[in-house]
DNA sequence: CGTCATTTTGAAGACTGTCAACGCGCGTGG
DNA sequence: CCACGCGCGTTGACAGTCTTCAAAATGACG
């Protein structure tokens, strides 16, 4: 079914993407309080080239990560291929905080990313002494926690249609734009994440375009252009 | 298929190890440690009766609880009626731990149920203090946030047949039982959990008696007859 | 024993998946 | 410079799974 496209041909790992790491974009980052900027103080930068792993199922949660630049996706694989995608990560965000000693999900960098690894042994031994940092340590959890319910409600309850309207809205929130998205991901990553195929993303992208929902001048640009009937899509 | 046709005619019908059915296995409730054992001692208890709230979704989340007997469902509702079932909670299980101010899910009695409740300003003020409180509250939600992910890759990768037997194999676990399993929630409880319609866990389940991969005494009662089967189900 | 809720079963239909072909953009190399 | 291959996305036809609608069976309870 899913051909895992590894196109890890692409022989040239761990090349950083120096001209445009840290391009002057102005992101204004989600999560960015004190704590999440004292990660970067504690940590060390990694650069990954795309659809690298940073981490995968099965491995020893060491590390926490956060993103400094482009996007990460966790996922889990079933054996016979099939794959679903747990969430999509931008810049700012922080990512593999995970219960157990063993990552239940793997993550691969979608574009060339630059994250921050911070040893999660430091961050217990703090968190031992400090109750602000063991309170973020958990907001970070239940924030992800959050996501999950609402992906949740998505695949148990809703079409096509609805998948994809909310996945516009959220990655309109997400990106901090107001009409004009710009896709990290591809359609399989999409179909992945949403519980459907490629086919059925592609469709529904384009009958929403007929409809004048939104516009797609690229494949991995859309414009919104109905915000009122996005959310009219939402519940 | 093999396999399934020869355990059949192997089986002797309702034939199960009788002496070790409900011998004093010294059941070990699942969440039983010192946090767990002093949230009774913290909070106090209520009574529900089968169907009522416990809270609502939007409602501001003041409470933890803790189930003494009984079980509940947590549920998000669409403007339309559709509903998804976060989670079933059995005796011993904690519930209503949400980062936000407000719950984003509701919560019912399944069955008449007792619960603990306890402030979520004490478990605050004790977690600004206490470490191991602190870890004990994240160790709650971390573990949520793993049952949800099972969920979302069984909504999003999963047919209906792969869903049901995820859902037997959790149920048998989370009732300690090796065969018999007593289901505290109707079937339609069960589809709004696994993304389905009555119907289709219905007749999934004749089909999988007809299999003799299980067998249904009564409706709320089933036994696990090939669990080799089952697993396979489950990837 | 009758009533009501719940569950099961059946038949038809809808939505999404599958399979296949085509288009598009882009880098490579003749 | 342009043909070619390749990855990715789009579109179409058809099939399959699950839903919907309907009705019959089962079981709990007064």
């Amino acid at each position: 079914m899913l051909v895992q496209a590894k196109q890890a041909s692409t022989v040239t790992r761990f090349v950083f993407p120096a001209p445009r790491a840290h391009a002057p974009r102005a992101v204004v980052c989600k999560q960015e309080n004190s704590f999440s900027a004292s990660l970067e103080l504690m940590g060390t930068k990694f650069p990954y080239v795309r659809n690298e792993e940073i981490y995968g199922q099965g491995e020893s949660s060491e590390y926490l990560y956060k993103i400094i630049s482009g996007s990460v996706r966790t996922y889990k694989l079933l054996d016979d291929g099939r794959r679903q995608i747990g969430a999509f990560y931008l810049p700012g965000d922080v990512f593999g905080l995970e219960s157990g000693a063993e990552h239940r999900f793997s993550a691969e960098a979608i574009s060339d990313a630059v994250v921050i690894a911070v040893k999660r042994s430091t961050l217990n031994a703090l968190s031992q002494s400090d109750p602000v940092i063991a309170r973020e340590l958990w907001q970070i959890t239940a924030r992800e926690l959050d996501h999950v319910h609402d992906l949740m409600v998505l695949l148990g309850r809703s079409n096509a249609r609805e998948r994809v309207a909310a996945f516009l809205m959220k990655m309109a929130k997400d990106t901090h734009s107001a009409v004009e998205i710009e896709l990290p991901m591809s359609r399989q990553d999409i179909a992945d994440y949403l519980g459907l195929t490629i086919e059925t993303i592609s469709r529904t992208l384009s009958c929403m375009e007929r409809d004048a929902i939104i516009a797609l001048p690229s494949s991995r640009k859309i414009l919104l252009r109905n915000r009122v009937a996005l959310r009219k899509l939402n519940s």
